[in-house]
DNA sequence: TTGAAAGCGTTACCAC
DNA sequence: GTGGTAACGCTTTCAA
């Protein structure tokens, strides 16, 4: 047995011949729906044989022209996928989207050829021409500092879906966005009925949406509450500033909230280095989702990655089943971890 | 700025009009190398004009059916990609994958459409149609039970990689393979090196070829270098056996060869049920991947996933670019992780 | 019930 | 240099 050499691939005309029936009979057959025109079983038969015989498959390409569609779900990350660094961050929306897309019978197409090559920032249109329109609609993840591809391709018409929160002025992109806003407030106001009256802020350097929806969480929730904040993150000042930690050290504040993992990890050993404990001496919570470590579980909160990517192929599959459906976002709830850092005020 | 409502995208034959100039000298322009037939500057500049216009961008669909090609590779798991446990068995190869199609140029499609919806294995072929052929060539990966697929594939011509080790009788199906049993044999030779004369052999339940591979390198080796086994394992008899367990414990055997991490937590817990340490008592190998844990590094092997990965994506290419490459595969060596689970024979 | 033929959007060949 | 045109493989309409 050996390989025959991918010569020409037989084509319906071939089976046709071969059958002994036309070419829009073997079409019939084989993908048509034979109630439509019925085949009359002995045709039919005929018809089978030559496939089976000149091991006939489908043309997709051919079949995609025609029919204006694919069956094909695109995603499209603006960073890498699949990164070096153990920090995957993509792998579990990855994880959502494929069961769903398995569940509902669509393959995936990884656009991972727009890459600018230096591993940088992948971009939609390359001179010209838009990869994601080898699908019949995409998937977009990560962060996109180019606006204007997005608006293009709003505007263009093409079906697609966003994971996670991005405004494009004059596009209403359809997006899965975790409801960070309300988590925040979820987290002040338990904070508040902890009896915690002083709070501080400690912000990330990033100006995306994600964070702006937490801050706005935060803020929001501290004045409706009365509460007080003068720390400099709230201002807009990012990161942990020395004076400020010495103000929290003497008992400032009584509550940090801080936007991230890294920056609650740093807050805990600068305060440590002033001999103030989390949560004794002062509660922290986390506005992202934090494993359990060492040290214990961060206040935290559940971002539901799985869910999401399910969502994102739900919400596209919709917007391919009705054209009407091409704007319209899901929010969706991220659950708060009680963990170890947040205590009951003391004084 | 409202959505085009997605009615039909613009041809060339659209931009053809509105630039005045003919159809197929917007094909030029736009994908011909404007070198074969220069192009004055004009007119280049024309068809710019109407393409921007427009918004015209190519049908992927067309360009395929024309050109017989896609630029997408393929990646077909026999089981879900990415699996919930965190036993994640593909990742690191997707990883390599993934690297290499970018810095390659292709995009990747995941054929998650084949599964049979319940989560079970996936086939290639699915009434008569194989959706394979949306991709120009596809990487194979995970435990297929079903060889008349491959073997019907390859004899098909479809040009494809399997990444890890299926021999499929009739078929010369190009793999990128772990040398499991130049491995094995090192292992042997590393325990001999180390004074050990009788060693014992512990086997996992599967009869796959990855196994058998180290079972040869395993059995040959002790062969060639006079030592002795008598162990259960290579009789062919699976698992840990009691009775064998308490020869170990007297001292019958002074090193053991086991095929997963699995089989030696398993072993180790028995052996100290007996009193038995390893390394003091017995020295103890690993046949695959170990990571370091509590208990120190297991003497193992290292698969270089993410290499081989890489290298399935070079093969392939390589098979496209020339179809007589159709069959030869690669064997990847796996190098030894020295742990502290082999230790010097003490007699 | 079946077949002929048009057309999907692209590229490449061959005249002009 | 440029434009017509055939061809890629399929589905579907329209006649027979």
């Amino acid at each position: 047995m050996t390989a025959r050499r991918r010569a020409k691939a037989p084509s319906q005309a071939d089976v046709a011949r071969l059958a002994g029936v036309s070419q829009s009979a073997v079409s019939r057959v084989i993908s048509g729906n034979a109630a439509t025109a019925r085949i009359p079983e002995e045709t039919r038969q005929r018809v089978f044989e030559a496939v089976r015989e000149l091991g006939y498959v489908a043309n997709p390409a051919a079949r995609a022209m025609r029919n204006q569609r694919n069956d094909l779900l695109g995603v499209h990350t603006f960073e890498r996928v699949f990164p070096r660094a153990s920090e995957d961050f993509y792998f579990e929306f990855l994880l959502g989207i494929e069961e769903r897309a398995e569940e509902t019978g669509f393959d995936l197409v990884l656009f991972t050829s727009t890459g600018s090559g230096g591993g940088g920032e992948r971009k939609i249109y390359r001179n010209g021409t838009n990869r994601l329109n080898l699908a019949d609609g995409s998937i977009l993840l990560g962060v996109s500092t180019d606006r204007g591809e997005l608006a293009r391709l709003w505007y263009e018409g093409y079906p697609f879906v966003h994971i996670g929160r991005r405004e494009v002025p004059g596009a209403e992109i359809p997006q899965i966005v975790p409801d960070y806003r309300s988590a925040s407030e979820q987290i002040v106001q338990r904070l508040a009925e902890h009896g915690h009256r002083r709070l501080g802020y400690v912000r990330e350097w990033m100006e995306m949406e994600p964070y702006a929806d937490r801050r706005v969480g935060y803020a929001e929730t501290v004045v409706r509450l009365g509460l007080t904040d003068t720390s400099p993150g709230v201002l807009g000042r990012v990161g942990i500033e020395e004076p400020w930690l010495d103000e929290v050290a003497r008992g400032a504040v009584t509550a940090i909230v801080v936007e991230s993992v890294r920056l609650a990890e740093s807050l805990r050993e600068q305060l440590a280095a002033r001999g103030r404990k989390i949560p004794d001496d002062v509660s922290v919570a986390v506005l992202e989702a934090a494993p359990a470590d060492l040290s214990g579980q961060w206040d935290s909160l559940v971002i539901p990655r799985v869910e999401i990517g399910r969502m994102a192929v739900d919400r596209l599959q919709d917007m391919l089943a009705d054209p009407e459906q091409r704007t319209g976002s899901l929010l969706v709830p991220c659950p708060l971890v009680l963990g170890t850092t947040v205590a009951t005020v003391s004084e």
